[in-house]
DNA sequence: TGACAGGTACATG
DNA sequence: CATGTACCTGTC
């Protein structure tokens, strides 16, 4: 285990941020993150974070997964005095992260997130993992579950993947698991893509329009110009937005304030 | 009880 | 191209 002095970060908050559906709380209060095929477990006092993996691990995985080589103290501090309405969101969702999370993982888990709510959204990837994930061992004994990988999703009917709880996804995600798996979309690629190039071309995988290409960009391809407009996005704009969203003020960092407003408009503004 | 939940595909005018 | 509608399923 290492212990490091981490500004901005949060991790209740990263855990309820809606962008990934396999971290959570254990009952010894440490938080647990599953992404792709790792599991780490984590300890918050304030500033200071207890990550049970090694230095190397750390360097190589979390530190990029957490994107803790952003300043998003100063981020916050550019928002515009005048904007109100973000100065409060911002402070509110403040100890959020962009994660940069699994390309392959975050196409399938926002294609389950459409007209869909948090804790079931979790409960189908928990149930893809169970199901169709590879077991991985810990030290100590302890075991979890990978996120399915393309090919054995694509080796999945229809119908089993309705039972797995999709509903009407099942048959989006049966063809872009098939998409994957055959390279006639080239994940890879789309790594090395350009932010409107990637988002293009992910809207040729079935079951992901506008909205969910966004989503991807900002949370796995880590491009901070995405901006996914949701329903609860869409409130903030018409109510507190009418005249249009400045983009161009926020250009470079207008994700994050996406998230920050996201957060607001879904866990009360008290 | 029906609307709604972090939308999308597909059919029309 | 803009608008309308069906769609799994659990929850309030």
């Amino acid at each position: 285990m290492i212990c490091k002095i981490i500004d901005e970060f949060d991790l209740e908050k990263i855990a309820a941020s809606g962008q990934c559906f396999r971290m959570g709380r254990l009952e010894n209060g440490r938080f647990f993150v599953k992404a792709a095929r790792r599991y780490l477990e984590l300890e918050q006092n304030d500033n200071h974070i207890t990550f049970y993996c090694s230095e190397k691990q750390f360097q190589e995985v979390w530190k990029d997964y957490f994107d803790l080589d952003t300043d998003y103290r100063t981020i916050r501090q550019s928002i515009d005095p005048e904007d109100a309405y973000m100065q409060r969101a911002a402070e509110m969702a403040a100890g959020i992260r962009i994660l940069k999370q699994d390309l392959w993982e975050t196409l399938i888990t926002f294609i389950i997130s459409q007209q869909n709510n948090i804790p079931r959204i979790k409960k189908c990837v928990n149930t893809l993992c169970d199901r169709y994930g590879k077991e991985h061992h810990c030290r100590g004994g302890m075991c979890y579950r990978a996120f399915p990988t393309a090919d054995r999703l694509a080796r999945c009917s229809e119908q089993e993947l309705r039972e797995a709880g999709l509903g009407y996804r099942a048959r989006y995600i049966q063809k872009t698991a098939q998409a994957v798996a055959s390279g006639e979309i080239n994940l890879e690629e789309i790594q090395n893509m350009p932010y409107e190039k990637a988002k293009e071309t992910l809207l040729c995988c079935s079951g992901v329009g506008i909205k969910v290409a966004e989503c991807i960009c900002l949370y796995a391809l880590h491009h901070i110009d995405a901006f996914p407009v949701d329903t609860h996005i869409q409130d903030m704009l018409t109510q507190h937005y009418p005249e249009g969203f400045p983009f161009d003020r926020y250009a470079g960092f207008a994700g994050i304030l996406q998230q920050y407003g996201f957060f607001y408009e879904l866990h009360g503004k008290a």
